[in-house]
DNA sequence: CTACTATCTGACGTGTACGTTAGATAGAGG
DNA sequence: CCTCTATCTAACGTACACGTCAGATAGTAG
């Protein structure tokens, strides 16, 4: 069911390169896909492709750099250990831990989402401004 | 009175530094300050500074580089123009058409904005979807 | 005029984020 | 078992956006 992709494909659908996708793990960004004995190929999961899509979204919307995007990353990879545990029947106290570092980071990215929101607006209401000013003249002046 | 600022002064008034300001010349980002004679200091107004500051905000909220900045850049010389014309009177004619030069270039940034705005908006509905099943957890599971 | 600081023009260096190429290997299909 | 393509590692190359440094010059204060 949960089909294994490799990293050609896993890259297409990312909508990102082959080279993106190992750079990312050279710098410790993306974790090692699975234990691999060197030389062997990558396998991907399409969580793992999802992951990487938000990840990427979050990069492009953000301007983050690969850097910064590491808080992110680890968010995605708390929500599949959550996935995973949840099923295999974790503690509460263990739930509960997850849960609250998860509002952590979830609460880091809303963060900044909502900063750059009303950067945005503040830039639109300008915009806007400016181009009343201009319609005003093509109507009644100019 | 509109004071004249050297290169030093006009960065520190736009937030960014004396090489960007050369590079962003350099690449004909910006005008060359002036006519200057080789080796004499560049000068700026007040003015300058400010449509700098917008071209950086605008590039740091959209996330564009700098060969795609030079449409915003663009429209912030046209801002100058019409309102150098404007004082000095200019035709019917002219003023119609520097208006609608510059509409187009509004829409232009408008655009972007509400484009980036939309998938923010997007980003954020998931984050927060995310953020109220894990507070769900907290409250009556965990 | 002198002293001092900011700016000037090259030119080379740097960090980030990958692209590209070479030569070997893995793994799926027949 | 053989073939063929995608993937492997390692290494060098590249585009963008500046940083940094050297040596000369401009402009201002005294």
């Amino acid at each position: 069911m949960t089909a294994v992709l490799r990293i050609g494909e896993a890259a297409r659908r990312a909508e990102t390169t082959v080279r993106t996708i190992r750079y990312y793990e050279e710098i410790g960004l993306l974790p090692a896909a699975g234990t691999r004995e060197s030389g062997a190929h990558r396998v991907y999961s399409e969580q793992d492709v999802e992951r990487l899509r938000w990840v990427l979204r979050v990069k492009e919307l953000l301007g983050l750099s690969l850097e910064e995007l590491k808080e992110v990353v680890e968010g995605e990879e708390l929500r599949e250990v959550r996935r995973e545990e949840y099923h295999g029947g974790a503690s509460p106290e263990r739930r509960h831990e997850l849960a609250v570092e998860g509002l952590r980071l979830v609460g880091y990215q809303l963060d900044l989402v909502a900063r750059r929101q009303a950067e945005l607006d503040d830039l639109r209401a300008e915009l806007t401004a400016r181009r009343d000013r201009l319609e005003a003249i093509l109507r009644d002046g100019a």
